[in-house]
RNA sequence: GGAGACGUGGCCGAGCCAGGUUGAAGGCGCUUCCCUGCUAAGGAAGUAACGUCGCAAGGCGUUCGAGGGUUCGAAUCCCUCCGUCUCCGCCA
């Protein structure tokens, strides 16, 4: 959430930000009447605190004083404070909750570099590794949900049937590819980020406490029983391992990364990209993440981009990033590149990886902040995190890009190693 | 799942079942200063976060796992929840 001091201070700026998102500004003059309430009662209640507390000091001192008689009537008077007080506290708890809630619904600001415009149209593409659409062969125009059928690599059929649509599953060198996939997401970051394997079912709190709830209870799969929720992204527990907490600066940059199974309902979407893996409702991915300090954000937010986007091109598969426009970056994010691969069976861009830099948006709302070395006081850190290989995607566009022409599949050199040395997938004779 | 113990500031650890100058003793760590060929040791002072008011100095408020309750007043009493530890049971 936005600081509410910088709404106090500058409503203007606030404002011209939301606008560039193509959101409402007036959610700004909101929370400040809200908020200017809120201080005007809660300055009354303190005041009325600080009454009482001087007044409960005197009666211990009337006590101990063995004078308990002269006390009754500061109780008297202290207690009618008390009801006074209350009211006020509900009041004051009441609004706080309001601001709060008017806080949690307004989107980050975003950067000053992102291009302006409010739909997906208008994101730019900065680099694009395409090829020609006819540089294709007929062999790789072929969906790879079929591929997949003929090889015995992947099962949707059976998956639907014990799990419903928009599941699916892989069998044999399917199964081995994608185990391949995870851990060469993994490997290549291991350099410098730790591996963490967190829980995939979190509790109601923490969902909240990274934004995921109650904005998108709809699209998360709920243990109502134990008061669990399946994890739609590893960024939850990512974000939630530091939540409350204040570091060291010399904690930062702290980069993390965890491969987990993701769990979307996928709710806003039924019907649409049902077929194959283009869009199902558990799938892997290796997330990447990063909590640092505001001089080092930016430059860890390309050195994200970079991990995410040279382990594609190290799989040989066509790719194009994007900046996403200010109108298409999700609530958190200031900045956000998308990179998506190109499927050629299925004949589109697919997204795989979304990489956002969340100024100290998702800091303030959890809660992290840190300790600048020789300074008193905290600051928020600035997060920011990508997928590093969003797999049941890369999967489908590694098994269309890389058909050859007598149906088997060729294994990228990258991912040979982890495959045992195997270097293709045959047809099955 | 059953029985018990516990949860205090950056850390350790008093206080809690005698509720009132306890935002919290003491120690460690850290910062500044003094002493000192260097270092070590020693001495002095300082050392939470958040909110709000104020140009500032500073004032006020909140926070002793979380949330409620009792009271003029709660770290201290009562209830609920979360978590940790020990024992028993059960089970990968």
């Amino acid at each position: 959430m936005l600081d509410i001091k910088l709404i106090r201070n500058e409503p203007d700026k606030v404002r011209a930000g939301l606008v560039r998102r193509g959101d409402d500004p007036s959610a700004i003059d909101h929370v400040l009447e809200l908020d200017s309430q809120l201080r005007a009662i809660g300055t009354e209640r303190d005041d009325i605190r600080s009454e009482v507390n001087q007044l409960s000091k005197q009666v211990g001192e009337l006590h101990r004083d063995g004078r308990s008689e002269d006390a009754s009537e500061l109780q008297a008077r202290s207690k009618q404070l008390g009801e006074r007080e209350r009211e006020l506290t509900d009041r004051a708890e009441a609004l706080q909750a309001d601001v709060r809630l008017a806080l949690l619904s307004i989107s980050n600001l975003p950067a000053a570099e992102a291009p302006d415009g409010l739909t997906e149209d208008d994101n730019v593409v900065v680099r694009v590794n395409e090829l020609p659409a006819d540089a294709y062969g007929d062999h790789q125009r072929v969906p790879h949900w079929e591929i997949g059928a003929e090889l015995g690599i992947l099962d949707v059929d059976r998956a639907v049937r014990m799990s419903g649509s928009m599941f699916a599953m892989y069998r044999g060198a399917g199964a081995h590819l994608l185990s391949a996939l995870i851990n060469y997401g993994l490997d290549r970051n291991r350099d410098a980020f730790e591996q963490i394997r967190p829980p995939t079912l979190v509790k109601t709190e923490t969902m909240v406490g990274t934004g995921h709830l109650p904005k998108f209870s709809d699209d998360a799969y709920q243990v109502e029983r134990d008061d669990l929720w399946a994890i739609p992204t590893g960024e939850v527990p990512l974000t939630s391992i530091v939540a409350g907490e204040v570091l060291d600066e010399d904690e930062l940059p702290m980069r993390l990364m965890a491969h987990t199974s993701c769990y979307r309902r996928e709710a806003g979407s039924a019907g649409r990209d049902t077929r194959g893996l283009l869009r199902v409702h558990e799938f892997d991915k290796v997330e990447l993440y990063a909590f640092c300090t505001p001089d080092d954000a930016q430059s860890l937010h390309h050195e994200i981009l970079e991990r995410a986007e040279q382990a594609i091109v190290d799989l040989g598969l066509a790719h194009r990033v994007l900046d996403l426009a200010c109108g298409d970056i999700s609530g958190a994010g200031a900045r956000t590149y998308d990179i998506e691969v190109f499927a050629p069976g299925a004949d589109r861009w697919l997204e795989v990886s979304s990489v956002s830099w969340c100024t100290d948006y998702q800091a303030r709302r959890a809660n992290i902040r840190y300790r600048p070395n020789g300074q008193k006081g905290t600051e928020f850190v600035h997060s920011l995190n990508g997928s590093g290989l969003a797999v049941p995607r890369v999967w489908a566009a590694i098994v269309e890009t890389h058909r050859q022409p007598d149906g088997s599949v060729r294994i990228p050199d990258v991912l040979q190693p982890y495959m045992g040395g195997m270097t293709a997938i045959a047809v099955p004779s």
